[in-house]
RNA sequence: CGGAGCGUAGCUCAGCCUGGCUAGAGCACUUGCUUUGGGAGCAAGACGUCGCAGGUUCAAAUCCUGUCGCUCCGACCA
């Protein structure tokens, strides 16, 4: 490609949308261009390195025996009413009329189409296992779309969906996945890492997120350089010890605590209760019904954990008229003390816990000399807490870390929920019906190639890895003019390097070096060859990795150097 | 949806508080001349319904009300 012929808009200013640094460089290396909220206009450069890490994706999905389909954008809604999920994924659907006034779901995901796919097509063992993938653009009505590419309205997704004839089965087709993922991020040049992840309402038993660590992430992942455990912080669970019991305590006893609304105030003299020894007790409404939550004074509750312990995530913290209308008393001395009325949540940290203080449902007093067992109601018990940094890891003991970072890929085993559904069944060796057992895996592709970014810059642009690069090698001429020597010689290894198989932009702008080496660095192109009057006169073109030193050749063994170090700086899986 | 901030040229911003002549700068763009190894210089030029609507006023980019949009913080997620 030759410069001028592209469009490639580079900008010396950042523009004031923009908050991170690989949002910047998208912007201002030319990459993509927003037309409203969340909403972006791929350049052709851009462009380009989408379609590097589409390829990627799919090199990998067809070696893992992946099938590539295309699912339409539109699906009836009838499909989401079945599987449930018109209800539970309302808030993120985007929902469109037709002139017969029919609503139709604009994708933002896939199981229930494939499942359907599978319903009609899958009849026989014989024909499992079996994995479907597409790469096509999702739809989801984000509450807030942000960081460019990283959260919008509309996105690139490559999904994968697979049915097999046993839980046992499925772990394998898990597998595949799991290791193509590596693959994957690995190739795009990312530092990434897996982490167990919440399986959330949909159920499912096991499930594993790709993290590229970024302090710009919107995810928590706490892990342990021990043994190697690694969880988002809405599944993570610690070796922290359960509250232990003291001698029995004498009958429970109301106090006076006029004015004292805080775990802190309560900790505090007169009362001098440690926050470990007390209850907060939290009020969600769920399913329309209030409902209450109990961890240790010192722990936060974990509202992925909340919503897999209730089985839904439609449920809010209840309003000052709602906890006073259920308990009679205002936050601030609410306990579960007595409450049959309601459900009773409750941390396993408290399993067995006594001597513990906690409100009196009376606005101005608590309960002290409170046992778990003995005065509380539990209707549940389950795994609520955060876990925060330096608590023990449950598996060896050293002390658990905590880094932020990019979630852009997710594998699921998803079970029989929507087989059993959308009647996705097969016929066994024994005659008999079973439903298909799931996984669906997703990669945010545009998300992917943003993380690219985010790790990989420097101060002068975007630093690519070879194998996502818009273009491997940017030839800088220094000289434009049809007849000079610098410009024969840019176009003869332009049209050697093509030949060769290498993707080759020439700067053929008739521009100041200054701009066109800023620009060369600011897109990031991982190898430029300068040419110049200067270094011809000493017979030589200058080979300049993105983030090396500059490497003089002849120019006669320029293509092969260029050929080794291309060989040598792509990334490859581990 | 709750909280905060911002809308003036393609981009980055000044002007607004304290209303007043023809609304400004830098970058980018067009033309010419000079320059040419890390974002050049000079000259000339083109580019604006000051987000939109209403109000106050002799007079509104500036004050008031409403509205729309954008960005950031929280819930959501690939």
């Amino acid at each position: 490609m030759k410069w001028t012929k592209s469009l490639i808009p580079t900008l010396k200013e950042t523009p004031a949308e923009a908050e991170i640094v690989s949002h910047k460089l998208l912007l201002r290396a030319g990459l993509i261009r927003k037309l409203t909220g969340g909403l972006y206009t791929f350049l052709p450069l851009g462009l380009r390195t989408l379609h590097k890490i589409e390829q990627i994706i799919r090199e990998e999905m067809n070696r893992a025996g992946a099938l590539e389909v295309l699912m339409p954008t539109f699906q009836p809604s009838e499909i989401w009413q079945q599987s449930g999920r018109y209800e539970t994924a309302a808030d993120v659907l985007y929902k469109v009329r037709d002139r017969a006034k029919k609503e139709w779901i604009l994708s933002p995901t896939a199981e229930e189409v494939i499942t359907s796919l599978a319903a009609g097509e899958i009849n026989s063992y014989r024909q499992l296992p079996i994995n479907f993938y597409q790469v096509s653009i999702k739809f989801r009505d984000e509450i807030r779309p942000r960081f460019g590419l990283m959260r919008a309205k509309e996105f690139i997704m490559k999904d994968a969906y697979s049915f097999d004839v046993s839980d046992e089965a499925a772990m394998g087709s898990y597998r595949k996945m799991y290791d193509a993922y590596k693959r994957i991020f690995d190739r795009c040049g990312l530092k990434n890492f897996p982490v167990e992840a919440d399986t959330g309402v949909i159920g499912g038993n096991y499930s594993h997120e790709f993290m590229v660590p970024a302090e710009t992430g919107e995810n928590d992942v706490v892990f342990c350089e021990g043994c190697g455990y690694a969880a988002n912080v809405e599944k993570a669970a610690s070796g922290i010890p359960k509250t232990a019991p003291r001698e029995i305590g004498p009958a429970i006893e109301k106090f006076a605590t006029p004015g004292v609304v805080t775990i802190e105030a309560l900790s505090k003299a007169p009362y001098s209760v440690p926050a470990n020894r007390q209850i907060k007790t939290l009020i969600y409404i769920a399913d329309s019904k209030p409902i209450l939550v109990l961890v240790r004074g010192d722990d936060q509750l974990n509202e992925a954990k909340l919503a897999s312990a209730i089985g839904t995530t439609i449920f809010r913290p209840a309003e000052a008229q709602e906890i006073s209308d259920a308990l009679g008393a205002h936050p601030g001395s609410l306990g579960a003390v007595g409450v049959t009325k309601f459900s009773v949540y409750a941390d396993e940290r408290l399993r067995g816990a006594n001597d513990m203080t906690t409100g009196a449902n009376e606005d101005g007093f608590h309960f002290r000399n409170v046992s778990i067992d003995r005065d509380i109601q539990v209707t549940k018990w389950a795994d609520l807490r955060t876990v925060t940094k330096g608590e023990p890891c449950a598996k060896c003991g050293k002390p658990l870390k905590i880094q932020r970072a990019i979630e852009v890929g997710h594998v699921f085993k998803l079970g029989t929920n929507y087989s059993e559904k959308l009647n996705a069944m097969f016929l066994a060796e024994d005659g008999q019906r079973y439903p298909c057992v799931m996984g669906c895996y997703g990669i945010g592709v545009t998300r992917t190639l943003q993380a690219v970014i985010e790790q990989s810059n420097d101060k002068d642009g975007i630093v690519w890895p070879v194998s996502v690069a818009p273009y491997t090698v940017c030839i800088t001429p220094l000289s434009v003019a049809p007849d000079s020597a610098v410009m024969k010689l840019a176009e003869q290894l332009y049209s050697d390097l093509t030949a060769r198989g290498v993707d080759v932009i020439l700067d053929d702008r008739d521009e100041r070096p200054g701009v066109k080496f800023k620009d060369a660095d600011l897109v990031g192109f991982p190898i430029r060859i300068g040419i110049g009057e200067k270094s011809l006169a000493k017979g030589e073109v200058e080979i300049k990795p993105r983030t090396g030193a500059v490497q003089p050749v002849k120019p006669e063994e320029a293509v092969e150097r260029v050929l080794s170090l291309i060989a040598e700086l792509t990334p490859r899986a581990s």
